[in-house]
RNA sequence: GGUCUCUUAGUAUAACGGUUAGUACAACGGGUUUUCAUCCCGUCAACGCGGGUUCGACUCCCGCAGAGAUCACCA
């Protein structure tokens, strides 16, 4: 049994946007579930889009994902070394033996003359191959002058484990280009090798390279090698249309999530579910659970539209899992850089507090910022969500003061010890038989001195979070603010 | 334009010749002592079109239409 061996090869042009990071996902959960080893390769053989700093970016977003690879980049392994303009020569090396068997050529050809064929079929509306223009002479190779691929245009018949069958005919082959004039291999070519040398058995890649695969293949069986697996990956497209989701398309970079608050697991099973699934009606997944159940032949063969208000969904589906299987302190460990700047003087412990009645309202953990101030500093008064609350608008501010100033008096009976959300219950289960009001109206005025929010966990908790000092000083100032209107 | 690929509700998908075409998100309505959310219940909503094959087709075949990808010394 072959050992399985995968590969993500981004090009370090720049972030990870989600439109690709599918193609680092598959193939890691490809390699882990048959123990095998996913590389991680970094192809920078276009000196013009290189973008510094890159391949960082790469790897922090894959660390992240908890796509963690066992070969490659920065880390070595035993068939690097894995950025390809390090292996520059090995490339070379394996043009040359073409040229050896006469399947490559040198092709001083330049650019200008290239561009003329090319103008010249579009006028004849013939279909434009640079073998029709192969030079009838050979030139020698030296530094600068590209190689080519000298094609053997035949039908060709492949499998891809998500297309099925397929086919194509000699006029998509062409002389491609396999060394460029700076001396760097193509990705046409380059892949080939490395993957050979990698041992790699399968290839996962965006269905882009689809129309390119004859030209591969004619260069795997000149080279005498086996081609891995083809696993063309369907695009995602855009949420507003059906093209495929590009960084032009404002398309975000994972990372970009990252600082919204969305969680590495919700990414992680949003993506992965996008397009694939199991057969069966699970939705949430963790990555033991990818690993152990992704399979390639259930990967959908459509384009999927990529839609933010599921992953949202889902972020808030694990949210509350974490909370409900790793507790309190493991959701927490997942917010620091979420809270409001004022929650900055208060403790953990209370920080966490609030989070635990919080929790299940945050769609991702940057509502933290918006939703949690109150608990930090004293709200603003604004009578205004006082008297155009549907519940209390019919108040007058008299009766308003005085609903208060029974409820101070009731919650001020609580001993500080006895402050708790069960007390808290009873004892505005009393007030409300007491008052004789609707919950709607004594929990809203309640709620709204207490946050001035337009929302709030349930009004119990909210107290007990506060605490007794808290509670009452923003009771009795609302009721001083109404009394002062009143005036 | 050539070549190739794709096509189930608004979205993501299930179904692998026989089901009232299932599920989830969204939307809408309702319930859980206020709000927002969670949770629960319910409603709406789909097999692109046309031919075959078959007792029977979302499922198989052929056309058509629509959508997408690709035609670089980019990947």
């Amino acid at each position: 049994m072959k050992k399985i061996i995968t590969r993500f090869a981004p090009s370090p042009t720049g972030y990870i946007h989600i439109g690709n990071v599918r193609s680092a996902i598959y193939p890691y959960l490809v390699a882990k579930q048959a123990n095998g080893t996913f590389i991680l390769r970094i192809e920078d053989t276009d000196q013009a889009r290189y973008v510094d700093g890159a391949t960082t970016l790469i790897e922090d977003t894959l660390t992240w994902l908890g796509l963690d690879w066992d070969e490659g980049a920065d880390k070595g392994g035993s068939d690097g070394p894995y950025y390809q303009t390090e292996r520059k020569a090995i490339y070379l090396e394996w043009a040359k033996k073409l040229m050896a068997i006469g399947r490559a050529y040198a092709d001083p050809t330049d650019s200008e003359t290239i561009e003329k064929y090319r103008n010249e079929d579009n006028l004849k509306k013939v279909p434009y191959l640079y073998r029709n223009h192969r030079p009838v002479t050979t030139t020698e190779w030296q530094p600068g002058i590209p190689i080519r691929f000298k094609s053997d245009p035949k039908p060709r018949d492949w499998h891809d484990e998500v297309m099925g069958d397929l086919h194509a005919g000699p006029e998509v082959q062409d002389d491609i280009i396999l060394i460029k004039k700076d001396g760097l291999p193509t990705y046409n070519f380059a892949h080939i090798i490395d993957d050979y040398l990698m041992k790699c058995t399968y290839i996962m890649r965006g269905v882009e390279y689809l129309p390119s695969t004859p030209n591969y293949l004619a260069i795997y069986e000149a080279l005498g090698i086996e081609m891995p697996k083809i696993v063309s990956l369907p695009h995602i497209l855009r949420p507003d249309g059906r093209k495929k989701l590009g960084k032009r398309d404002g398309a975000k970079s994972v990372t970009e999530y990252r600082e919204d608050g969305i969680l590495p697991e919700a990414m992680l099973n949003y993506l992965a579910c996008l397009g694939w699934n199991d057969g069966t009606e699970q939705e949430i997944y963790t990555m033991a659970e990818l690993i152990e159940k992704f399979d390639i032949s259930k990967i959908q063969t459509s384009g999927a539209r990529y839609d933010e208000t599921k992953l949202l969904w889902m972020n808030g589906q694990w949210i509350r899992k974490i909370f409900a299987e790793q507790g309190i302190d493991e959701l927490y460990s997942r917010t620091k850089n979420f809270w409001p700047e004022s929650a900055a003087n208060y403790p953990i412990e209370y920080r966490k507090q609030v989070l635990s009645i919080i929790y299940d309202r945050l769609k991702v953990l940057s509502d933290l910022k918006s939703m949690t101030d109150y608990f930090f500093v004293d709200p603003k008064i604004n009578l205004d969500l006082i008297i155009n609350n549907k519940f209390l608008k019919n108040f007058s501010e008299s009766e308003l003061a005085s609903l208060l100033s029974t409820s101070i008096q009731a919650l001020s009976s609580i001993e500080s010890s006895d402050w708790d959300a069960n007390h808290l219950q009873e004892t505005l289960n009393q007030l409300l038989a007491d008052t004789d009001k609707k919950p709607a109206e004594l929990f809203s005025l309640i709620r709204l001195a207490l946050s001035f929010a337009p929302f709030s966990p349930a009004l119990n908790l909210t107290l007990n979070v506060l605490g007794r000092d808290t509670s009452l000083s923003r009771l009795n100032a609302l009721r001083a603010a109404i009394l002062n209107d009143g005036e």
